[in-house]
DNA sequence: TCAATATGGTAAACTGTTTTAACGGTCGAG
DNA sequence: CTCGACCGTTAAAACAGTTTACCATATTGA
């Protein structure tokens, strides 16, 4: 304890002697140097060394470097724990997910999570990652980490209007924001991408391409930006006309396999199908899947859109026509967002990114009419 | 502070006012129920609370049960900072993942992180993600996420040969796992998949349907495992006589772009080539686009296999052919020896989980084969 | 019956920071 | 030549738990 004597001119050696001890690294885990050793070697107190940590300007220019070389020279690294319990501040932020069965090796989710990642990592922030299985709502999981302090806020992913439970944030005691979805009811903050906008170029592309008879493998109605979609692909629909029979939604499940089990209903129930409209790149792909192998030429007989532009939408056969969501740049945003929301910000976050239609191979005008532009053409 | 009395007879109404300022959550978030708080209601010192939180067998049942009671209650919950704080465990674990751009989006970590996190739930840890960025790796950031606290241990994916920043936790001061890869050098602790054997199958099957100019995509030599697949392709092929060329062998990246690539270099250079073998399904999925596209029918002409048996592989058409990697049940063990370390294991850890072959459709006999036994079966 | 050993609980020290109120010294203004 | 203001620094009080050493009783064994 009062080894270290506090006279001027004993200062240098002892420190030597401690920075030492420390570069030869001892082989017993002699405990870790702490503010109060740095204090010592540095002939201040430790609130002065707290303060020079967190610049405070109250410090001189003299101190702080002092300070701060014995800080270098010693290698000392702040507890992070300490800091947190006296701060209040925990510099970390959760990211919900749904606790789907591998729920991580998704490029939708995948790619939420890389924005969210590095711009928190930008901004001195860790990330945790949390499933919400029914056990952790149940137990309401989601305030326990802010309550026993491992978080400071939490990114929600892949909710959907039965999580009830979001409705406890409404108050905006617990920092939180819903990523690429949102709520009309709780008044709770999100960013998210405009699927309305992304369905309507698809739609207005589909119909001047002169499919009328469009399939819809749609899921999850119970996400509100799901719902989006589909109501776009009835209005523009009935907007030229053409009311969409029961047989032309068929439910994906967000999954491959989904996707390619509703285009067989699709093709069953209706044959005279031109164009199918999935509202995410797997099912396509399992769509696309099926539809190859029945030997159903695809975009010459059946055109297939996606939604989301994930990754693997260009390395289908035929490479795949879809919306791209711009989701690495809503995690970032959401991110963003939420750490202002820790600090204080009171304005409601409530952004919507532009979202585009991505052409590439999948999509072709309707057979008939070409047929008739063909014949037009005087072939 | 003296605001409650310890008789007996008192107990009952204090606690009920507390509990019920609770229950009501008056507005002001009147600070957090401490042990203290709770201590006082049961009318115990906060060493018998917090011995009753970590059931301490010291502790009666009956005081035991008083004590939850008041927990119960008043929903007490203890901060986590602070356990931490004076326990020296956070029960945090980090997972260490490369630096790829959108580096989340992959069916590969994707997989490892699952398992990951299930288990690490399971055992009631979180997880923080950390990317190996070159500023986190030249600032010693992988120390400091010890030191400074934040995590108990780390998990290292996507791990390579350059990586030599590892051999920092031979000495197993830093409990660190590698999950699937290994190093023969620093006596890290590891969890992989058996790639050799995986190859071995692979190339047995593809020899058994007569296969001999087989061409290779691979990708990154400075992964120990990468180079057990080309070492074992390279071994099988002068096993039958067959010294494969330089031009056989393709980088492809590891990316479906890179597959792509590779192919078209593969087909200019070596158009006799009847299999090509890739080391991951992405490039396969490369590979098969690009064939695709050129016209050429596989497997009639060509048979395309791959390595991983992502979720994908399943949807490509044709189905690939491919080797199984038991990638979520690798990171649901390297979690469990991660924090088996954590607590004290001192024998090393090194396991290799069995892999196996999936037959599909991406793969048949060698053309000519093919021909012949036509021809002897009298066709 | 008495020392020896469990049993159950407690007070106090400890974890490593930040923050706050106070303090001594210098300076300019009245 | 005081008085208040300001500046840089400090001691002490949070923050919210765990751990340790010790202290009464109660139970055993001889």
């Amino acid at each position: 304890m009062a080894q270290f004597t506090k006279t001027e001119d004993e200062l240098t050696p002892v420190v030597r002697e401690r920075a030492r001890s420390i570069s030869l690294g001892d082989e017993k885990p002699s405990k870790p140097i702490s503010v109060r050793d740095v204090a010592k070697l540095a002939n201040v107190s430790v609130a002065t060394v707290s303060m020079v940590l967190n610049d405070n300007p109250r410090i001189s220019r003299a101190t702080q470097m002092r300070v701060q070389r014995i800080i270098d020279q010693t290698g000392y690294r702040p507890n992070r724990l300490a800091q947190s319990l006296s701060s209040r501040y925990t510099q970390v932020l959760a990211v919900l997910l749904p606790a789907l069965r591998h729920g991580f090796a998704d490029a939708y989710f995948g790619e939420l999570i890389s924005g969210i990642c590095d711009r928190a990592g930008k901004l001195g922030y860790k990330v945790i990652l949390e499933q919400a299985k029914p056990e952790f709502i149940r137990s309401k999981g989601y305030i326990d980490i802010y309550e026993r302090r491992y978080v400071d806020g939490m990114l929600c992913l892949g909710s959907n209007d039965r999580h009830h439970y979001l409705a406890e944030f409404s108050d905006h005691r617990y920092p939180m924001v819903v990523v690429d979805n949102y709520f009309s009811q709780w008044g709770l903050d999100f960013i998210v991408c405009d699927y309305a906008s992304g369905a309507q170029q698809m739609m207005n592309y589909l119909l001047q391409l002169g499919h009328r008879k469009i399939g819809l493998i749609h899921a999850a109605q119970e996400i509100r930006t799901a719902r989006d979609v589909t109501e776009v692909y009835q209005q523009k629909l009935q907007g030229v006309g053409v009311e969409p029979l029961k047989s032309w939604y068929q439910d994906g499940k967000f999954t491959e396999e989904g996707g390619a089990a509703a285009a067989a209903q699709l093709l069953e129930q209706e044959p005279r199908i031109t164009a199918i409209f999935c509202t995410n790149d797997k099912m396509a792909l399992g769509a696309i899947h099926y539809l190859n192998r029945q030997g159903v030429r695809i975009p010459q007989q059946i055109s297939v859109v996606g939604f989301d532009d994930t990754r693997h939408a260009a390395f289908v056969n035929p490479s795949l026509t879809t919306v791209h969501l711009p989701l690495y740049e809503v995690g970032v945003l959401a991110c963003e967002r939420l750490i202002e929301r820790v600090h204080g910000r009171t304005e409601k976050v409530a952004e919507r990114l532009a979202t585009h239609l991505v052409v590439r191979e999948s999509t072709a005008m309707v057979p008939a009419l070409q047929n008739e532009m063909e014949l037009l053409a005087g072939r």
